[in-house]
DNA sequence: GAGCAATCTTGTCACTGGCAAGATTGCGCG
DNA sequence: CGCGCAATCTTGCCAGTGACAAGATTGCTC
């Protein structure tokens, strides 16, 4: 499989979203082009809108890829929130080119049904796990919880992908999570 | 001033800086065209160059003004951290288009003297704040307090610009904001 | 093996960023 | 006052891009 050679590509889709997180990763989003995967897949320049429309439609395509494999990487933390949240910011810096397309929906279709799908399912998974917090009672309180954790480690991933968090906290993504994380009082 | 007629501008700068935030707030950064700010500034297509050098200058003028921005409305919250919680979401939400351009550095000049400036000043505004708490004494704690709180705070803010929380957080951020911000345990 | 649908190509257009060269204007300095 | 200079803005250009249309090629199905 992935053979070039002929007219048909034999596996261009998975070819052409595989070169756009290789670009995404390395030059940022604004790199994006899909002449440029074209050309990296060694196909005609038109090849990519049979497979995805436009480039929001790629978008799409990645920010979906990256819901199922969040919810996946979630769900293998178990039911420890503290885990859950480190495997929440490790997600994002290895996954980084996933991670920057999935949370901004002006660049691809928010409204495709299979995206809402996988985002429902990480959003499941995210959900599982503060329920596994000793709650005070009430159903507010739940997602009073869920929305603090997320924010936190939501937050401290996307600091960190900006390069915006001062130079003391190292460059161990996980380790650095768990110490702010902890902060929370779990 | 902002007189648009003759060969002079007379106020071109600072037009521009006022239409890109325009563009980026409704369209998004995707959307931003110095062409196009050009043509809104009444302008040839060319002008915008000589004040901003490429559009990576015009966005690093951008953050700077965030920055500053910020800074300016962490310090009016007073010596509250719970506040400037508040108020760092508030100026996220009020302040979208500058929010979202500062914390994409590799959007702009990172390395540009006025903008390290603005953001060193918007990050001890932070820290201040922070400080303010009663510590456990260890200056590594007040770090890690100061990561968590300003990592709950980025994190809420991006992710309701995002629209990626669930509706029933409401439509008032400053009111859901300090709902989340509590359970910091301020 | 014939037709059909999926896949890919070629060609084109409007738009963009960036550069170079030149026009216009205001301002300081003699 | 006026001269020159620097700042500001314009025109013209080129390569790259996204999107669309029309056509070529291929593999699959019946």
């Amino acid at each position: 499989m992935t053979d070039t050679r002929g007219y048909h590509h034999g596996d261009l889709r998975r070819a052409l979203l595989a070169a756009a997180l290789d670009v995404i990763e390395e030059d940022g989003q604004a790199a994006l082009s899909l002449r440029d995967l074209a050309r990296r897949a060694g196909v005609s320049h038109a090849a990519p809108a049979h497979h995805f429309g436009d480039k929001a439609g790629l978008r799409t395509a990645l920010a979906t890829q990256g819901f199922d494999l969040l919810a996946q990487e979630l769900a293998a933390a178990g039911d420890d929130l503290l885990a859950a949240g480190v495997a929440y910011v490790d997600f994002a810096v290895r996954h980084r080119a996933h991670f920057e397309v999935m949370f901004r929906p002006e660049l691809y279709r928010a409204d495709d049904p299979d995206l809402i799908a996988a985002r429902q399912r990480a959003s499941a998974a995210l959900r599982s796990q503060v329920a596994t917090l000793p709650s005070g009672g009430a159903p507010a309180d739940t997602d009073r919880d869920a929305l603090a954790a997320w924010s936190i480690a939501h937050g401290f991933a996307t600091l960190w992908l900006a390069g915006a968090l001062p130079e003391r906290v190292g460059d161990d993504p996980r380790e650095a999570a768990r110490a702010v994380l902890r902060r929370l009082g779990t």
